[in-house]
RNA sequence: GCGAUCGUAGCUCAGCAUGGUUAGAGCACCUGGUUGUGGUCCAGGAUGUCGCCGGUUCGAAUCCGGUCGGUCGCCCCA
């Protein structure tokens, strides 16, 4: 077949808002990945994995079929079964949902679930939003205490301290739905929107009966002056959402978590209830479009105690986050911890001369089967080279191997930081080289 | 999904308004100086379908149209 019948060559580029982790990226993320299910792992909450994909009802019961989310930014595709399926947007909805199949509802509660990995949702990519995007979350469930809320509130924002981002937490309850709760609130916030609706900008009009709760994320000018009076929910919360809210925040004070209450934070998905919290950036107000872009929240999270029913199980609360990856790498920067961005390797054997390969391979082998880090070089450089390649490896020791050692079972140790070297027996080796 | 803006070596960019011989720089990479030694220095070398397709022209990196992608804004969120 020659080069006409082939057609023309594939586009090599990723998919549109999609991209290739390579080192030293990759180290940063997969780094970061790990931080995060140590530090989640670290108060009980055991790793969990789910599929990719799930059948489309998952979401749409489980996010809400008026969500943003799921009305217009999900994966969906149909399977040779004639199933639909949709590549998961959010983890929340088919963690509960893996719950419920497992039966560990009926199990020793709460259950303690954490994860990390890649989301798909289809937007217009741009800085700190990617059609796939990595996230990492905890979802605690099986009980309605505060204690919960504050605990996961406060994994978050430790782990996000200790990735190196400077975040403001926003509080914030939106009730329970029922006439005494929530669903009263709504019907004085519909009123009092109706007399609004000339100040307000035309897409948050729109909004007043489908979503009116979402007027309040509204970046509209006039919108935001029309909502100067509006009634605030927690100033209509139940007596139970109101002594849960108060409780959650004594809580956070005891454990020395800051917060700001934000009475207009709404989440994007259907299904919360309660507490309701954001992370977003704090690092420099000014600087913030050249961080996060148009983008200022790091994750979020909230209790979500009707959503194991909607999806047709038992009732069982829960209340997690989610976090972006992507997002606090750019939040965090490059800090000089980064510079080291190399993997694991202490040691870089040379091998001098053609009789040496054979021997130097072998030698690498056993080193690596003893635990060690090492590499070598495989594109049959000369010393000189190997020498570069080794300093390029971030490897402290070089261990050399030429006709001299091998004639008397030994390497030539060199420390590659003062350029100090000796003679070391083979045997030897692996001992000096640990860490 | 809508709007704006950008797209030249692996990377960061110059060149483009006034189209015209082999398209440049720095960094990175490779080789040599040092027949068995890196990180400094010196000398040399390789590398581009100028995003892609088409149009105008004797001639296009340069002008025009379309397209794909990045970035930013809207929307929404992680």
């Amino acid at each position: 077949m020659d080069d006409k019948d082939r057609g023309a060559p594939p586009d090599l580029a990723p998919p549109k808002g999609t991209t290739d982790l390579l080192p030293p990226e990759s180290w940063r993320v997969s780094r970061l990945a790990r931080l995060a299910m140590d530090t989640f792992a670290g108060a009980g909450y055991g790793p969990v994995d789910t599929p990719i994909f799930e059948h489309t009802e998952i979401f749409e019961r489980g996010v809400g079929a008026t969500s943003e989310v799921v009305g217009k930014q999900m994966y969906t595709f149909t399977d040779r079964g004639g199933r639909s399926l949709t590549l998961r947007p959010e983890l929340t909805a088919p963690v509960v949902r893996a719950v419920l199949a497992a039966n560990l509802q009926r199990g020793p509660l709460p259950v303690k679930l954490a994860y990390a990995g890649p989301m798909f949702r289809q937007e217009r990519p741009q800085k700190g939003r990617y059609r796939q995007f990595y996230q990492v979350g905890i979802e605690a469930m099986g009980s309605a205490l505060p204690a919960v809320d504050a605990e996961v509130i406060e994994i978050g924002s430790r782990f996000l301290a200790s990735a190196g981002v400077e975040t403001t937490l926003l509080l914030n309850s939106i009730g329970h739905v029922d006439s005494s709760c929530r669903t009263g609130y709504l019907k004085l916030l519909v009123e009092y929107l109706e007399e609004q609706r000339d100040r307000l900008a035309p897409v948050d009009a729109e909004r007043v009966h489908t979503n009116p709760l979402r007027v309040f994320d509204s970046k509209e000018e006039a919108t935001r002056a029309a909502l100067e009076g509006a009634p605030y929910i927690t100033d209509h919360l139940c007596d139970d959402c109101a002594k849960h809210f108060e409780s959650v925040r004594a809580l956070l004070e005891d454990l020395g978590v800051g917060y700001e209450l934000e009475p207009r934070l709404v989440r994007g998905l259907d299904y919360y209830t309660r507490t309701a919290f954001e992370f977003v950036d704090a690092g420099g107000q000014q600087g913030k479009a050249a961080r996060l872009g148009s983008q200022n929240a790091f994750g979020g999270g909230g209790r979500y105690d009707g959503l194991a029913e909607s999806l047709g199980g038992d009732a069982l609360p829960g209340i997690g986050f989610a976090l972006g990856l992507d997002r606090i790498l750019i939040g965090a920067g490059g800090g000089p911890d980064d510079d080291v961005a190399g993997g694991p390797v202490n040691a870089y054997v040379v091998a001098i001369g053609a009789a040496a390969a054979r021997p130097a391979l072998s030698l690498a082998t056993r080193l690596r089967a003893s635990g060690l880090g090492v590499d070598l070089d495989l594109m049959g450089r000369s010393v000189k080279g190997q020498m570069k390649d080794a300093a390029r490896s971030g490897a402290r020791w070089a261990v050399i191997l030429g006709d001299a050692e091998i004639a008397s079972g030994e390497s030539t140790l060199r420390d590659l930081t003062s350029g100090a070297e000796s003679r070391v027996a083979l045997e030897d080796l692996a001992g000096l080289l640990a860490p």
